[in-house]
RNA sequence: GGGCCUGUAGCUCAGGGGAUAGAGCAACGGUUUCCGGGGCCGUGUGUCGCAGGUUCGAAUCCUGCCAGGCCCGCCA
């Protein structure tokens, strides 16, 4: 139990006593000062009116009446805040536990409701570029920090291979496939088709593997077949990719097998029992404007195929009765109405409207000496996250990612990322934990044996310190509600300034086997919290570097 | 026109009712008998987009404006 909960509980039953009031709302929470506290709370201000009293006296007589063996002081301050010092010997109990739980500290084992969190579900139409790289970092981290918070995550990659895209990406390949052997493949729009490199390769792959053969055979089957075999490339190339950047999933749900198993028809036929399915203009609409879309939208094209609609659906209910709970869908903000319509459709279904929750990542905005870099797959001038990675490396680019709000427009610079790729705040957060390897190093023990920390007073670098690691499972817990990543690279920044002032005033290894032993506990545990909140990022915790 | 998001230091961004608004980068100065100086310390910079409102207290909540981004397809 965090001293905040458990200060909380003692400043309640301080009120309880002196008032007779039950609060249900006390807050308890860190100074920005230090000279205020280790913790402080507002109750006297935020309750003086009720109370009737000035929020001094209220303080002051809680101050008064409080219990708590853990607090060494309570004082009044400012227009009524209560400030609490802690006892040395309750801080470094805590570090004990911390040091006990090891890579666990903070973390919890899975309970509730099963959580689908879905992310990239890029188009197996080319390779990832680096705007799916935010989407790839933001949805890993997540899914790593939900897990930590003890939601029951299952992360999953929607392979869209059933669409009109894949149909022009086949033709595409197709093409330059022909082309290869001097002949041509006949194409709906030529402006449509995927223009990207790739394409020449992945015709190359398949010239090796089946020669001309796909030219000889009847041209619908060979575009069937020349598809598959793309749609297969790309996905290996994009699970490469993602291995690389260590972005992982526990399933691929391919969009293909909803046509395959007549899922597609079942679902239709479903909306239709639901009597929100009509016929308007040759085709078959879904009223989602019903359940909150801002209009219909078509289900079944006027030529009898199906929109995206139908299978997002079908898709989304198949989440549902697999058992989760709530879908978390990690999307790009160009896909801004597709929660709401979708939900609709969801709706329609009977499935509660707070399944599915959309988190959308703002777009990642390229600039290269100071120009914008406009891109587009299909015209082929587009970066991939490969490319990206190979200029800047795997860890800065996970760190540089998610280091600010997924809902905030990211300017990737990429001269800059490369230029200043040695003074990204991720080296200094690794740089804190090779650092303190090397004392262990030095010192000869492992941290694991270290034994029972002795007490003592702790000096006011110590203290902030200790004070800071005792804050990460706040930290797990509230990234996790949040659904915001973003707070672990900050704390992580905060925790490695803290150390570092930490090691510069005080030598770790002195002769007095006391204060060696606990500013060893203080370092090991720092370099577990750091280790532990780097990897919820998906970055290394160099040992040396 | 409607919906969602954003506006904080020169730049990139934290902070999302609390005390004197922060960090990194950039600039300048200091710091080395001794555990990794890729560190630490200091200096300077802010109409927290603007205007009202709620409150003991607003960068934070509400309303209205201004500016930017994304969306509003029988594409996904």
């Amino acid at each position: 139990m965090s001293f905040e909960a458990r200060l909380a509980d003692a400043v309640r039953e301080a009120v309880r006593k002196t008032y007779g009031v039950d609060l249900d709302g006390v807050h308890v929470e860190r100074p920005n000062d230090p000279s205020h506290g280790d913790f402080a709370t507002n109750v006297a201000l935020a309750n003086a009116r009720v109370l009737r009293r000035n929020p001094r006296e209220v303080a002051e007589n809680l101050v008064g009446t409080l219990e708590s063996p853990f607090v060494r002081e309570a004082e009044v301050a400012g227009p009524g805040f209560i400030n609490f010092r802690l006892s040395p010997g309750a801080l470094l109990d805590e570090v004990g536990a911390l040091l006990g739980e090891g890579a666990r500290y903070g973390r919890r084992e899975p309970t509730g409701a099963p959580v689908n969190l879905e992310y990239v579900s890029a188009n197996p139409t080319g390779p990832l570029h680096v705007g799916h790289g935010r989407q790839a970092a933001f949805g890993d981290s997540l899914a790593r920090v939900l897990a930590a918070a003890g939601r029951n995550v299952s992360r999953e990659y929607y392979f869209n291979d059933g669409g009109n895209q894949v149909r022009l990406f086949g033709e595409s390949v197709s093409v330059r496939y022909a082309g290869l052997f001097g002949e041509e493949w006949p194409v709906s729009d030529p402006d449509a088709l995927y223009k990207g490199d790739y394409t020449e390769e992945i015709a190359r792959d398949l010239a090796e593997e089946q020669s001309r053969r796909l030219l000889d055979i009847e041209p619908d089957d060979a575009l069937q077949e020349i598809t598959a075999f793309a749609t297969r490339w790309s996905m290996e190339d994009i699970k490469r990719t993602l291995a690389r950047v260590r972005v992982r999933f526990d399933s691929f749900f391919n969009e293909k097998s909803l046509y395959e198993t007549g899922a597609l028809k079942e679902i239709v036929r479903e909306l239709e029992e639901t009597g929100n399915v009509y016929e308007s203009e040759g085709a078959q609409w879904l009223a989602t404007s019903k359940f909150g879309d801002d209009k219909d939208r078509v289900l079944v094209k006027g030529d009898g195929s199906f929109t995206y609609v139908a299978p997002d659906i079908a898709y989304h209910k198949d989440k549902w009765e697999r058992g989760f709970r709530t879908a978390v869908n990690v999307l790009g903000a160009d896909h801004a109405g597709y929660g709401p319509r979708l939900r609709a459709g969801l709706v329609a279904l009977g499935i509660p409207a707070d399944f599915l929750d959309v988190e959308l990542v703002r777009l990642v905005k390229l600039v290269r000496e100071g120009e914008q870099v406009k891109f587009s797959k299909r015209a082929g001038n587009i970066v991939t996250l490969d490319e990206l990675l190979d200029e800047v490396g795997e860890d800065v680019a996970r760190y540089f990612y998610v280091r600010s709000s997924h809902k905030t427009e990211m300017n990737f610079d990429l001269d800059l990322a490369i230029r200043q790729s040695d003074e990204n705040p991720v080296f200094y957060v690794q740089y804190a934990h090779a650092r303190i390897a090397s004392i262990f190093e030095r010192a000869g023990t492992g941290s694991e044996s270290l034994g029972e920390i002795p007490t003592g007073e702790l000096a006011p670098e110590e203290r902030l310190l200790v004070l800071e690691l005792l804050d990460f499972p706040r930290v797990i817990e509230n990234a996790a509600s949040r659904r915001e990543v973003h707070s672990i690279p900050t704390y992580l920044e905060t925790l490695a300034s803290r150390f570092h002032q930490f090691y510069t005033v005080h030598r770790v290894l002195v002769d007095a086997a006391d204060v060696r032993a606990r500013r060893l506990a203080l370092s090991a545990a720092t370099k577990i919290v750091l280790r532990s909140g780097l990897d919820l990022l998906g970055v290394n915790a160099p040992e040396k570097m």
